[in-house]
DNA sequence: TTGTCATATCGAACTTTGATCCCT
DNA sequence: CAGGGATCTTTGTTCGATATGACA
């Protein structure tokens, strides 16, 4: 029974539990092939719900299958899991169609039980008509009507994302971070390879060289080291290596590499020259909301190879739709209008960005690639020129960033518009030339490339600088764009870019700190976007240690600073900076801030305590620390979370109770109700935590267990049990109390919703515990006596049950005997036989035994009852020793010979 | 372009302490 | 006739979060 109570503690515990099946003693099913399962099976689910979501809003569908099922015309029907199920009219061997969704391995009983529960949509079907003549439409062409023509679709249908699709949506979120630290690890592992360290520093100037020597690392001291690196490497978009080891190889040899390899590079150069040094990348996951990728988050679809079709095919098969899509696809209806309907807007959102000038950089993707691969693939062989003017485009986009960067480098001033930080004048004429190319360009090539957001930096390194003060600091070096100490730029380029900044992990000697603080000044924008900081924090746990194990000291010993100084004082200014986050501008931000609080936004439940300090103005309004906000509850509810008010406590917030909830009762006082609502009996009053104090319940005296006034102990928690009390949640137990004549409440644990109201639950007694262990005696022993009990009932009924049979098979063997005589008698001879090797027991004895005994040794019993079946006219005999019974108990089993047996109380 | 506001919608939380019939 | 067990049915409201669109 799932009580109210227990569902919401399930659904609080969703980040425990998925921490304590990570550690390993979580719940029973909770291994880790089972938990992956689950994820998995979700996962699966909603993919296949999400491809048949199209299909499902059409009414029904029918098309003609004539290569599977020549003449017979079939309806598909969608249900709710995304399976298509068919109905063959007028056959019954109908199977399902081996389409590309649902589960083939589906049994057919279950098909039925989908086909049962499922709740068809109605669709005006012509065939379901008894009188339809299926030949007359065999041939015919079916004509699929849309509500609306594509064309005018222009409302998207609203549907909000489910439970369900978050958590899946949560899962993938979750899944693909971890990928991401692997990733990142296996990054930094390739940082440390001494061969690839020791062929950078043979690349070096001897000028350069010096900085080994170096004591005091400081920034100016980078610069030129950087800008060595910056004309040294530059980045090409593709790798053709699949392990990382061999690509940073291949970028070490051919100078060039994806600004992944590149940034790992500058990483080993830095660790050659005994720098501490991180790789550092921002963990582009999918999003935690659903659906959210094909919207505004196109980089995560990229990531995941999700949103690469649903962008690139678009721009694609836009100009070859009307040619393509009308032979082939029938059936998938509603993903072809879905792609027609969101075509357009999408290319439109591409041109304003375009046009906005934010596709300025290249792609330094690694992942760019499959991109271009899945293009290639998606595009018509006769699509070719356009894949060939896409170079074209790349080439010009690529040389753009590259000046752009370039640009960037000299003069990178200080400066929180987006725009202008990352397009510099110099960058204009190919960004015009670009845009000239694309004015000439027909429509169709298009924004394959440019639709991407992309150019983002992705990856850089931090150096530990400890510079000319003693306290030192980890410096953000992008060694791609030769920028150095450019923490502050980051999150302007990456919101440029759309690339959303919620991760940002710093990796170093196989562990993973979260540097996401650093270069993130708005947290409120990413707090929504990011994971369960629990369930975060618990997987970096063990990989921070790492990480700050790693990047002790490896710099010159002569720094103030020890190790774990170093670490403590980067975590110390993280902190500071997530306590000192400017006050928003807008008030929406207020809402869900993590430091500050408008009152305006507070919730119902909540309240300003104390109210103050001011810490600054918004639009006249005034913030104040989110710490002063205060959660509000009932008198009961604190009593549940083990609290209770203290004396003389007035409420420090009254609501108005709603008026409807007495409406069903009195509907006569309605009018009333409308008119004054607030009486005594019409409110709410709240209280906050400082109002209470803990619980303190009347103590348990006597052996008498204090309860409420319904008699009962309401056992939310253990803080709810009277002192010297103890809550047995066992079923029966009641009874063993009561027998032994011992106080007891009822523990009630929660409430069940059935018929409309709420039934309380209860589970089990409250007892004073000096009483707990001769309850707990007496209950083992009860249950005991029970379950013996409960087992020789069992007994006695497979024993019953086998006279029945063996009877029942005698008997008609007798009847075949007497009315079908020489048709086969070998049974009967058979039972005969073995009638007679039992024939030597006397029934006599077998009753001095006790029954379960007979019974486990001697199943079947037929020697004792199967002889006098055979005799006519048999009257049942009860013999007086005949009998079975219980010790303890008053009922007797009286069995005649014949295996009859009945079950009598003695009085 | 961004912020604000209104509106719509969904999910979550909260609410809260049986009645009746049938069999033994 | 008492007592125990099975069965009945599956609320309704409010609030918060979020998406969307209009407008400044």
């Amino acid at each position: 029974m799932k009580t109210r109570n227990q569902a919401k503690q399930k659904s609080q515990s969703t980040g425990e539990d998925d921490m304590s099946r990570k550690s390993g003693h979580g719940t029973k099913t909770g291994t880790l092939a089972n938990t992956s399962q689950v994820g998995v099976n979700k996962f699966l689910k909603q993919a296949g719900s999400r491809r048949s979501r199209g299909l499902k809003k059409q009414d029904s569908y029918t098309l003609n299958c004539d290569s599977a099922d020549k003449g017979k015309e079939k309806h598909v029907k969608v249900d709710s899991n995304g399976q298509n199920i068919l109905e063959a009219s007028g056959s019954k061997n109908s199977s399902p169609l081996n389409t590309n969704d649902g589960s083939p391995q589906q049994a057919k009983p279950e098909l039925e039980d989908v086909m049962a529960d499922s709740d068809w949509e109605d669709g005006s079907n012509p065939n379901s008509n008894s009188e339809y003549n299926h030949s007359d439409l065999i041939n015919k062409d079916i004509t699929i009507e849309f509500e609306s023509s594509p064309g005018t679709t222009k409302r998207k249908p609203i549907r909000r994302a489910s439970a369900e699709e978050k958590e899946v949506a949560e899962l993938v979120h979750r899944a693909h971070l971890l990928c991401l630290i692997g990733r990142g690890r296996l990054i930094d592992s390739a940082c440390d390879d001494p061969l690839i360290q020791a062929a950078l520093l043979s690349l070096l100037p001897s000028n350069l060289l010096k900085l080994l020597e170096a004591t005091n690392l400081t920034v100016d001291s980078l610069t030129p080291l950087v800008n060595w690196f910056h004309s040294n490497f530059h980045v090409r978009i593709s790798t053709i290596e699949k392990s990382f080891q061999l690509a940073i190889s291949r970028a070490l040899e051919t100078h060039e590499g994806t600004p992944e390899e590149l940034a790992a590079l500058s990483v080993a150069l830095f660790r050659a020259l005994n720098f501490s040094t991180r790789f550092v990348s921002i963990l582009d996951v999918a999003s935690l909301k659903p659906d959210a990728d094909k919207c505004d988050d196109m980089s995560e679809g990229r990531k995941l190879g999700k949103g690469v079709f649903s962008s690139s095919t678009i721009m694609v098969t836009q100009s070859n739709e009307a040619s393509t899509s009308s032979g082939k696809h029938t059936a998938p209806i509603g993903a072809d209008t879905k792609i027609a309907s969101e075509a357009p807007t999408k290319a439109s959102r591409q041109r304003k960005i375009k046009k906005s000038g934010q596709s300025r950089t290249i792609s330094r993707d690694t992942d760019s690639p499959i991109v271009d691969q899945s293009n290639e693939k998606k595009m018509d062989p006769s699509s070719k020129g356009s894949k060939r003017r896409g170079d074209i485009e790349f080439e010009m986009q690529m040389e753009m960033a590259l000046s752009a960067t370039a640009a960037q480098t000299s003069e990178c001033n200080i400066d929180n518009d987006v725009k202008s930080s990352n397009i510099s004048s110099s960058s204009l004429s190919p960004f015009k030339r670009l845009k000239k190319i694309k004015f000439e360009e027909s429509q169709e090539i298009s924004t394959a490339f440019g639709s991407r957001k992309s150019g983002a930096p992705m990856y850089w390194a931090e150096v530990y600088c400890t510079g000319d003060n003693s306290t030192g600091k980890w410096v953000h070096v992008d060694a791609v764009n030769a920028i150095i100490d450019g923490e502050h730029k980051v999150e302007a380029a990456a919101a440029a870019c759309k690339t959303n900044l919620r991760y940002v992990v710093a990796f170093a000697g196989q562990g993973a700190k979260d540097v996401t603080r650093r270069y993130c000044a708005k947290w409120y924008k990413i707090a929504s976007h990011r994971v369960n900081s629990t369930w975060w924090d618990a997987v970096l746990l063990p990989l921070k240690e790492l990480e700050s194990g790693a990047t002790e000291g490896t710099h010159t010993m002569s720094n103030n600073v020890k190790s774990d100084e170093r670490t403590y004082l980067e975590d110390m200014e993280l902190e500071t900076k997530a306590l000192t986050e400017p006050l928003p501008t807008n008030q929406q931000a207020y809402k869900s801030h993590h430091l500050y609080a408008l009152e305006r936004w507070l919730t119902k439940y909540q309240i300003l305590h104390p109210k103050g300090p001011i810490l600054g103005f918004c639009s006249g309004h005034p913030v104040y620390p989110r710490a002063c906000v205060q959660m509000l509850h009932t008198k009961e509810r604190w009593m549940r979370e083990g609290l209770q008010l203290k004396v003389n406590e007035l409420p420090v917030k009254v609501l108005k109770r709603s008026i409807k909830v007495n409406k069903g009762k009195v509907p006569e006082a309605d009018e009333d109700d409308e008119n004054d609502s607030v009486g005594p009996g019409g409110t709410v009053d709240l209280f906050g935590k400082w109002q209470t104090e803990p619980l303190c319940l009347p103590s348990a005296e006597n052996g008498i267990v204090p309860k409420n006034d319904r008699g009962q102990v309401d056992v939310w928690s253990e803080k709810c049990l009277p002192p010297g009390t103890v809550h047995l949640g066992f079923p029966r137990i009641f009874a063993i109390a009561k027998k032994l004549k011992i106080d007891y409440a009822p523990a009630m644990v929660g409430f069940d919703f059935r018929n409309g109201r709420s039934i309380p639950v209860y589970n089990g007694i409250v007892v004073c515990s000096e009483f707990k262990n001769t309850i707990l005696e007496a209950y083992a022993e009860e249950e005991e006596r029970r379950g013996a009990e409960e087992r020789r009932k069992n007994e006695a009924q497979a024993i019953s049950r086998w006279y029945q049979l063996l009877s029942s098979i005698v008997t008609r063997q007798r009847l075949n005997n007497r009315y079908a005589e020489g048709i086969s008698t070998q049974p009967l001879s058979d039972i005969q036989k073995t009638n007679d090797t039992f024939h030597h027991h006397d029934p006599s004895e077998d009753v001095t035994e006790p029954i379960s005994d007979q019974a486990n040794e001697d199943v079947g019993q037929p020697d004792v009852v199967l002889r006098p079946l055979f005799e006519e006219d048999h009257e049942h005999v009860f013999l007086t020793n005949d009998t079975g019974s219980n010790v303890g108990s008053s009922i007797r089993t009286k069995r005649c010979q014949c295996g009859f047996s009945i079950e009598v109380e003695e009085l």
